[in-house]
RNA sequence: GGCGCAGUAGCCAAGCGGUAAGGCAUGGGUCUGCAACACCCUGAUUCACCGGUUCAAAUCCGGUCUGCGCCUCCA
């Protein structure tokens, strides 16, 4: 299995530190709203990414937090004139019902920064100590950014150049020792809210709560971090900058980054008022057609956001539901006799679509190509597939069109629907009016159930019908 | 200014040295009372442009054009 590794920017052979086990920490999102189509992406992307792992029989410690103390949570208190706490209490169950939406398993562990408070201090403690961060007189504790040698070596940058671009300081009452210091602790303002510290009553900066959270549920060492590719600078950066010197060993072993959702090639934004939330996609389309939107480029390829695409999207989602219900519905009156040998011949020549699916996946994760394999799968079955089948080789095909889909997070199947007594008699009836030519009246029948959303299809094999 | 990414059919998107995957849309056909679904067939002599390396380049090198991102809170 090969991964793309921001830190090298060369594809690396994956190799665990502990055998078959899987430590991965990925930033979450700041809850202090409903969260948006981008912040959908790292999501989706990361936990295929864990699917594919635990595929493969590795053991995945996944860990994602939820930033709940941030100056935007702040602010939206302030406006809805509600705690801190409860704005983010209540995002979380949002984000969660989204991510639920969206089919992304819950992760191993989802920490709390304002529950680690603790393990805060305690490393910014170590890092006072190891002389690599230091108080200011108003409380607050900066990171001593220049003291760290390596400080630059995932994003790439020069840190004399980062001092000449950066522009000039502001900040009031400002006791940075260098501008290129950054906050690990801050003093509270009025009516925020706050925690006792060996410093002043405040809060943590932004990048140590990562890097705690981290150290706490996975280690010192953990095999891969991953986020979005705007986090690279600084907030991973500065990770490194206070893991690595507060633990004096590798942080992380890789670093995966995904690159941004555009609309109309644009970077998403509230200024450009091209932002979108996953709750408002939700209302136009099921969130699987989003998922599977998202795994349709690479993960490391910008990719844009438009009505015609999810449209497309949508419709090659259901040629894939769409095979995988028509095996459903064959396999129920299929023969419970042994395999033929044409059929074992068959699924044998099917093989290769699960081969192509898992090259496409070892190469960092190319689900663009492991869904073409998918497609190619369908297409093999749906010509190869009749109700003269036997149930083993119909059962067999579909369960290796849903282990590839599991990979993916695509569900082929919905609950078993119960069919009200009423609509069950009305295809009855429409079947006897076909027989005897009376299409009207069956046709007829056949709106009215589209009316109550109940889809008639009339195949070789009888009437499927299926809810919208 | 520094660092980086991208440009492949109408649209989306793989491929990254050996002669262009897959999907959506379009058109034709099979099936069907009709429709839907499904299946078959249909598409780039060509991969932004110009040079170069090579037996061989969409793939490597140099240059040009265009679009985008990071360097500041941000997925």
């Amino acid at each position: 299995m090969k991964i793309f590794n921001t830190m090298t920017r060369k594809k690396e052979e994956f190799i665990p530190l502990e055998e078959n086990k899987v430590k991965m920490y990925v930033c979450g999102p700041t809850v202090y709203n409903f969260i948006h189509i981008g912040n959908a992406r790292p999501m989706i992307v990361f936990d295929t990414v864990r699917r594919y792992m635990e595929y493969k029989g590795y053991d995945v410690n996944f860990v994602s937090n939820f930033t709940d103390v941030d100056d935007k949570i702040i602010q939206k208190a302030i406006e809805e004139q509600i705690s801190a706490e409860e704005v983010a209490e209540r995002f979380i169950a949002e984000c969660k019902t989204d991510m639920d939406g969206m089919n992304i398993k819950p992760a191993t562990t989802h920490p709390l920064a304002t529950q680690e408070i603790g393990g805060m201090i305690q490393m910014i403690e170590t890092l006072i100590e190891k002389g690599y961060a230091y108080a200011a007189l108003d409380g607050t504790v900066y990171y001593r950014t220049r003291k760290f040698r390596d400080y630059g070596k995932l994003s790439h940058k020069n840190i004399d150049d980062l001092q000449a671009g950066h522009r000039n300081i502001k900040v009031s009452g400002e006791l940075k020792e260098d501008v290129l210091d950054f906050v690990l602790w801050k003093p509270k303002k009025e009516g925020e809210p706050y925690w006792e510290s060996p410093w002043c009553e405040g809060r943590p900066g932004w990048h140590i709560e990562c890097s705690v959270m981290s150290k706490k549920y996975l280690g010192d060492e953990i095999d891969i971090h991953a986020g979005g590719e705007d986090l690279i600078f600084p907030h991973h950066e500065n990770e490194i900058a206070q893991s690595e010197a507060a633990n004096g060993v590798q942080f992380s072993k890789y670093w995966m980054h995904n690159a941004f959702l555009n609309i109309d090639n644009r970077k998403m934004s509230k200024s450009l008022g091209n932002f979108f939330t996953v709750r408002e996609v939700a209302e136009k389309y099921d969130l699987q057609i989003l998922r599977f939107f998202m795994l349709s480029a690479h993960y490391r390829s910008p990719l844009n956001f438009s009505a015609d695409l999810m449209e497309a999207a949508k419709s090659g989602l259901e040629r894939i539901i769409t095979a995988a219900e028509n095996l459903n519905y064959l396999i129920k009156s299929a023969a419970e006799s042994d395999l033929t040998e044409r059929e074992a011949a068959l699924l044998e020549d099917g093989k290769v679509y699960t081969k192509k699916f898992e090259d496409a996946m070892e190469d960092d994760f190319n689900t663009a190509d492991a869904i073409s394999a998918v497609f190619e799968l369908v297409k093999f079955m749906n010509t190869n597939v009749s109700s003269d089948n036997t149930k083993p080789f119909l059962e067999s095909f579909y369960g290796q069109l849903k282990s590839l889909c599991d990979i993916l997070g695509i569900i082929l199947e919905k609950q078993e629907e119960i069919l009200d007594e009423e609509i069950e008699n009305l295809i009855q009836e429409r079947q006897e009016a076909r027989k005897a030519k009376n299409f009207a009246r069956a046709d007829e029948i056949r709106d009215i159930l589209q009316e109550k959303g109940i889809l008639l299809k009339d195949t070789r094999e009888g009437v499927q019908w299926k809810r919208i």
